[in-house]
DNA sequence: AGCTATTCATAATG
DNA sequence: TCATTATGAATAGCT
C-alpha cells in the first residue's frame, strides 16, 4: 500500500479512472456544497461523464444560476437583430443591479406607506410586484429571445437546404429526361411516373410551405 | 495553531468568511479541473460570491456545457405531452392567484421579521424576489415554451421534407447514371460533376444535422 | 464496496 | 492578500 503521488493526467486505465472519477465527483460535489453554505455562495456544478452521463449540483436553482450567468457573460453580447430591439444599456442590468433597484423601490413604497408595517396593503404589494416583474420579465426574454433566435437560425438553414434539395433534383430530372428524349422517349410510362412524381413533390412541398407561413398550430 | 474541525455552517464573520470562500474557492476549482484531465470529463463550474460576484471555471466552453446541459434537461419538455401537463398545471395560476402568493408570501416574511420595518432587510428582500422570481417565470415560460415548441415542430417538418428531397434526388441521379452506363458511360467529366455535387450536398447535409444535434448553438 | 497509508487542503495564526 | 504549519479530509492503491 504505498501510495503514489499521482500526476494529474488521464488515467489510462478503464476501470481505475471510473473509480476515480466516482470518488473525486463525489468529493467535489461534497466540497462545492460545504463552500455553498460555509460562504453563502451561490453555486452550480455540471459534470458529463467521458460516456456523457450528466451529473449536476447547484445549491439553489440550476436553471436560475445559469440566467444570472449568462446575464454576466452577457456585458460583450453580439447581437442577433432579434436582441437588437431591445435597450442593450438597460437589458445588462443583472440579478444584483435588479435587486438592489428591487430594495430601493420596496423602500420608497414603504416609506410612502407610513410606519404601518401591517398596513402594507395588496394595492402596494401589486405595484411592488408590477416593478419586480419588469426586471424578471426583461431577463426571462433575453433568454428565450436567444433559444428562439436560434431556432429560427435552424429553420433558415434549413429552408435554405431545402431550396438547394429542390433545384439540384430539378436538375437531375431534367437531365433524366433529356437522356429519354436522346433516346427516342421509347418509356411514355416512364416519364408518366416521372412526371407524377414531381407533382407529389410540390404538393408536398406546397403543404409545409403553407404550414410555415400559415399558423394554425396546435397548442 | 489547534486546528478544530470546523462545522459546515455560514461563517459569522465576515472576514472569516470571505478568507475561507477566497481559499475553498481555488481548492474547489482545482479539483474540478483535475477530476476533468484525470477521468476525461467535461466540467463546468460556476459560483456567485454573496456578493454577486462571478467566479467560473470550465474544462471546455461554459456556453456549450449550458447548452448540452439545456438539451438533457429540457428532455422533459421536448415532448408535447409533458409540455401539455406543463401548461395545465401552471397555466391555472394566472396573474391574480400569482399575486395574492406573493401578498401572502411578503406578509409571512414580514411577520417572520418582527415589526421592525426598515430592519426589512436585503436577504429578505433577495429571498422574497425568488419567490415572485419563481411565480413570473412560470407565466413567461409557458408564453415562450410555446413558440419554441411551435419553432421546434417547424424544424423536423422541414427536416423531413429534407430527408425526403435527398431521397428523391438520389433517386434522380442513380437513374441518370443508368442512362449515362447505357449510353457506354461516354462522359467521365459529367458523372465526376454529379460526384462532386453529391459530396458537397452530403457535406452540407452533415454540418446542418452537427448543428441540430451538437451543441454549440450560436448567440 | 471497504480499508489504510499517504498526499492534499485548509483553519488558525502571524 | 501572502506565508506557515498543524491538523482534518480526501483519496490511490489494494482487497
Amino acid at each position: 500500500m504505498v501510495r503514489q503521488k499521482i500526476q494529474i493526467k488521464k488515467i489510462d486505465n478503464l476501470t481505475a479512472r471510473q473509480v476515480t472519477f466516482s470518488k473525486r465527483r463525489r468529493g467535489l460535489f461534497k466540497k462545492a456544497q460545504e463552500l455553498s453554505t460555509l460562504c453563502d455562495a451561490d453555486i452550480g456544478l455540471i459534470v458529463f461523464s467521458a460516456t456523457g452521463k450528466l451529473f449536476e449540483y447547484s445549491s439553489s436553482s440550476m436553471m436560475q444560476l445559469i440566467d444570472k450567468h449568462k446575464v454576466h457573460s452577457d456585458r460583450d453580447m453580439d447581437s442577433p437583430d432579434q436582441l437588437q430591439s431591445f435597450n442593450l444599456q438597460s437589458e445588462k442590468k443583472n440579478y444584483g443591479i435588479l435587486s438592489r433597484e428591487f430594495a430601493e423601490k420596496n423602500r420608497e413604497l414603504r416609506q410612502l406607506n407610513g410606519e404601518e408595517l401591517q398596513g402594507l396593503g395588496l394595492e402596494e404589494l401589486m405595484k411592488l410586484e408590477k416593478i419586480v416583474e419588469g426586471g424578471i420579465s426583461r431577463v426571462m426574454k433575453i433568454k428565450f429571445m436567444r433559444e428562439i433566435s436560434s431556432l429560427k437560425k435552424k429553420e433558415a438553414q434549413l429552408q435554405e437546404e431545402n431550396s438547394q434539395l429542390k433545384k439540384q433534383s430539378e436538375a437531375r430530372l431534367n437531365e433524366v429526361e433529356g437522356h429519354n428524349a436522346i433516346e427516342g422517349g421509347h418509356s411514355a410510362d416512364s416519364i408518366t411516373t416521372n412526371h407524377s412524381l414531381v407533382n407529389g413533390h410540390l404538393d408536398y412541398i406546397d403543404s409545409v410551405t403553407s404550414l410555415k407561413l400559415g399558423l394554425p398550430i396546435p397548442y
